[in-house]
RNA sequence: GGUCCCGUAGCUCAGUUGGAUAGAGCAGCCGCCUUCUAAGCGGCUGGUCGAGGGUUCGAAUCCUUCCGGGACCGCCA
């Protein structure tokens, strides 16, 4: 239920009534007719703009149309004040049985409060880490695995069929560089000395790969030429690798429907068919590309290649699909591989990349919007930095990985949760700071800690009631009779509760999952307040002593706040905490 | 040089996609523990929303020109 699609409905019938009775025009576009909390409390719980929207198509003042709105939206019993204002705002002021009337709801849907329809059921894929194959996730990829899984999350929660998805970066050179370095590591496994030289990665991580190697082929490949070997240790080495991202990113608790492996592009004209599909739009062809504008690179020569024509799609330049030497660049398997996302059947595709890729996103854009035809819409979140600190002081930790902190690293010292919610506490394309000292602060500086307080304090009066033998089933509670929650402390609670179906539909909207983050801050400092009201008015604590009645209606409301942030967390894939220790 | 992102209180950041007198937290000052957890709460102080111009009933939000910071810029992935 969403309080205020529900509203707006009613203001939408209301000004149907007044073009039937002739006072406004008939057929006027309503599209831009909003329902929405005032900035500013006092000006009501809810404002409509409708009459200002109006005003100019049907030739009226918008005072006018305001007034006879408000005269319609008086009789309803939900509203309980309609009064114009400013400029011709509609303010609304809603009856406390709407208030209750959202505890209720929330009690009785439980972790489905707030689930919306918007996205209909159409699939989208949400494309995210991605890292190359070669070692370890690192602490860079860590905020892009958790945008990507909440992001998944929260438009799940929003009527998405969504599905989580792993591009494995194993077609290009980086994974023969990470066969030879396995292969030194094989050697060194064989008690020869490994030469780990530039340009190797030089990580500890590859010491099992090279016991594995030993185990599997024994000394059989120590004196054969790399043309021999190279295929299967890339495989071998590939695989293991695969298999510690995926540990990886289990310690943080993704888990992706589907890795998509580039080598499988090639040798299967996947590639072919998506350029000659291209080409068949007029869309590619050979040419020289002109330097880039300004800074010439000093070793830039003019070659022909094979060329995209991206900017038939918005980009500012062509982009090369294959090199001089007549190989594909990186583009064209990801251009095959989007293509197959394309005819996989996918409504809307979302790609999760770090900041480094920026110049790669128009391309990218252009070659989806070629492919399916502009049916497809790709959006493409950029993750920006997190630097990591301890006290204050920039922090690097290397414990086996060589020069970078790893995923382990982090979830090690944070905690899976904690890392998560903090990483959600920005928007995308904002650099972020992570200090874990601050991180696992117990103190309000820490919104994690907050969040997870206030659902501790609700456990903890749930339980002292159940103690005192209050039945505090969720199905109990929402067969209460609510009409007792009116004081203006409670009803600014179940307000905030009432925010949350639309802050979904916001958040899932924009694909931004950190205003979920932002959202349950903000509940749980409602929350905290209620709960500290009770220190002065003894009438507002939530448990009341001897009064097994009222303590059950109050506790709803707690309860009902707990559900919300359950569902907040739920989506954050933060586990919630019964209480502090 | 070009493209993209960012610029909001002393600091770290939100800002419901164009709404009314721009909001939180920290820091500073003043209060609140005989208490369902004070690991918390309330109040005060603090802003030319980087600058100028434009669009309209209305702009932090959209357009434009600057200024400042960052990322990227053919045959790396």
């Amino acid at each position: 239920m969403n309080l205020f699609a529900e509203i707006r409905a009613l203001v939408v019938d209301a000004l149907g009534q007044m073009a039937a009775d002739g006072a406004l025009p008939a057929g006027l576009d309503l599209s831009a007719v909003s329902v929405e909390p005032p900035r500013d409390a006092a000006h009501g719980d809810m404002a409509t703009n409708a009459a200002m929207v109006l005003s100019k198509p049907a030739a009226m003042q918008p005072r006018a149309i305001a007034e006879a709105l408000a005269a319609k939206l008086a009789a309803d019993p939900r509203i309980t004040k309609a009064e114009v204002a400013g400029p011709g705002f509609l303010n609304l002021r809603l009856s406390p049985l709407v208030w209750q009337g959202v505890v209720k709801a929330a009690l009785v849907d439980g972790a489905g409060f707030g689930k919306s329809d918007m996205g209909q059921g159409a699939k989208v894929n949400v494309e995210f880490v991605s890292a190359n194959p070669t070692g370890p996730m690192h602490v860079g990829h860590v905020r892009g695995a958790v945008v990507g899984d909440a992001l998944s999350n929260l438009l799940a929660f929003a009527g998405w069929n969504v599905t989580r998805e792993y591009y494995i970066n194993d077609g290009g050179a980086q994974v023969d560089v990470l066969a030879r370095s396995a292969f030194e590591r094989y050697r060194e496994a064989n008690g020869l000395e490994p030469e780990i030289r530039e340009g190797l990665y030089p990580g500890d991580y590859l010491i099992p790969v090279g016991e594995a190697l030993k185990a599997k082929y024994g000394t059989s490949l120590l004196d054969k030429p790399e043309a021999d070997w190279l295929k299967d240790v890339r495989d071998f080495a590939t695989e293991m690798m695969m298999q510690m991202i995926r540990e990886d990113l289990a310690t943080l608790g993704v888990k992706m429907d589907i890795y998509s492996s580039e080598k499988a592009l090639y040798g299967t004209g996947e590639i072919e068919a998506a350029i000659e599909t291209l080409r068949g739009m007029d869309l590619i062809y050979d040419g020289v590309l002109e330097p880039p504008k300004g800074k010439t690179p000093e070793d830039w020569e003019p070659r022909e290649q094979t060329l995209f024509r991206s900017t038939a799609h918005g980009d500012d330049v062509d982009r090369p699909v294959k090199k001089s030497d007549g190989s594909w660049t990186y583009f064209a398997p990801d251009i095959a591989y989007h293509y197959n996302k394309v005819r996989r059947g996918f409504d809307m595709l979302i790609d999760i990349f770090g900041a480094d890729h920026g110049g790669y996103v128009k391309r990218m854009k252009a070659a989806v919007s070629a492919l399916s035809g502009g049916k497809v819409p790709l959006d493409i979140k950029l993750i920006q930095l997190v630097k990591l600190y301890k006290n204050g002081e920039p922090f690097k930790m290397s414990k086996r990985a060589g020069t970078f902190v790893t995923l382990r690293d982090v979830v090690e010292e944070a905690g899976a949760d904690v890392t998560r919610f903090i990483m959600l506490t920005r928007k995308n394309d904002v650099a972020l700071d992570f200090d874990f000292a601050k991180v696992l602060e117990q103190s309000k500086d820490n919104p994690v800690f907050y969040v997870q307080y206030a659902n501790a304090r609700i456990n903890s009066v749930i339980r002292k009631a159940r103690e005192a033998g209050i039945d505090c089933s969720d199905a109990t509670l929402a067969g209460l009779d609510l009409s007792g929650l009116t004081h203006e402390a409670e009803i600014e609670l179940a307000k905030k509760i009432a925010e949350w179906p639309r802050l979904v539909e916001i958040a899932a909207k924009g694909n931004e999952p950190h205003r979920v983050a932002f959202y349950l801050y903000e509940l749980a400092s409602d929350l905290h307040g209620l709960w500290n009201r009770g220190n002065d008015d003894l009438s507002l604590r939530f448990y009341q002593e001897g009064n097994a009645a009222t303590s059950a209606t109050k506790i709803a409301l707690a309860r009902a706040t707990g559900v919300v942030i359950g569902c907040g967390l739920g989506i954050l894939g933060v586990t919630p905490v019964e209480e502090m220790r």
